[in-house]
DNA sequence: GTCCGCATGTAACTTGTTACATGATTTA
DNA sequence: TAAATCATGTAACAAGTTACATGCGGAC
């Protein structure tokens, strides 16, 4: 259970409503946290019933009223309890992995295909992640704080989009070879 | 749902009984897939319902009944179905990612010690699957179908692994950094 | 006049986790 | 005599997904 602490940074860093949060883990955080609107919509107001979060109605002409959520102290001395915490290791889940084994026993070719695809895609996100490195951190020597944490994160988001580029250029050889014999 | 072909192709890989399945998902599938022995039997269930496998009970002595699952033809057509499939992008979960950014507003001293820990693990797990690539594959060049799948997972755990040793060795420098600032 | 964006939600479902239960045999 | 291994399972719960509902305003 950490979408709460995950909208507890999100909150920490710029304090917004159920939806804007939903459209910011479209983006940014969603790079390395995704959740769907109702995920969040519940984990908000369980987290305002424990007090981590309040919520604000600001009212707004030509638009639905929204409540605007920013993080109490509470919420953020739970952040600080919640970092000192163990990782536990998350579950692995490769299905590409498990496509890749599947594909020893027949049809090699569609599984190539697809992880040709899967290369694009990555390609495309390291090329997104390096476009906002660019504009964004042109000098990683002095960053605030917060900065420096979100260019971390992304310099994280670098490494395993090319480490899966590579992957997918290897897995298309041997399933090129793996193909011929089938 | 894809615990189904994860089992299918562990069962194509070689037959065997839920128990003995749960301790494969411990170690070798494990490492890229990750499963209870719950989930396991309860998936089982349900894919002998639908015969996509089938169970032989085997008496044993001194020891409890077992029941060896085998891949049908109807499972194995299922696999095939299923590797063509277009793969949807996983949920990203990087509760490290979080934790750096949630380290910005305190405690960063916490946290990269705790990165220090993941460090350790996945550099003492890379040493392992680079072992194991040693030992089962050292001459990756001829390899059968199923030798090499199981080749190009391993060199994707490798990659992984290492991708997130170099990174833990970033995040320590920064953490370092902003905890001074603290 | 239809679709998109803003804004919040409910309900039903699937998947995964944790705790517990049983019972024999071998190992320390 | 306590533990670990083999072997299968139930029950309760937590987390995540999918589908549906509502309603206004602006853009095309």
């Amino acid at each position: 259970m950490a979408l709460d602490h995950a909208l507890l940074v999100a909150l920490r860093e710029r304090p917004g409503s159920g939806y804007e949060l939903a459209r910011r883990f479209d983006r940014s955080i969603g790079f390395f946290w995704t959740a769907t609107h109702q995920q969040i919509y519940r984990v908000l107001r369980r987290m305002q019933e424990l007090g981590w979060v309040r919520a604000e109605v600001v009212p707004q002409d030509a638009r639905p009223d929204k409540k605007v959520y920013e993080v109490t102290p509470a919420g953020a001395a739970e952040l600080q309890r919640w970092i000192a915490e163990p990782v536990e290791p998350e579950p692995v889940r490769l299905a590409l992995g498990v496509k890749v084994r599947a594909a020893a026993f027949g049809n090699a070719k569609a599984l190539r295909e697809e992880v040709a695809r899967q290369r694009d895609r990555h390609a495309q996100r390291l090329d997104l992640f390096q476009q906002i490195e660019k504009r964004d951190f042109p000098d990683p020597r002095r960053l605030g704080p917060q900065a420096s944490a979100q260019y971390l994160v992304l310099r994280g988001g670098i490494m395993v989009e090319k480490g899966w580029v590579d992957w997918c250029e290897e897995a298309i050889g041997v399933l090129r070879e793996m193909e011929a014999g089938q």
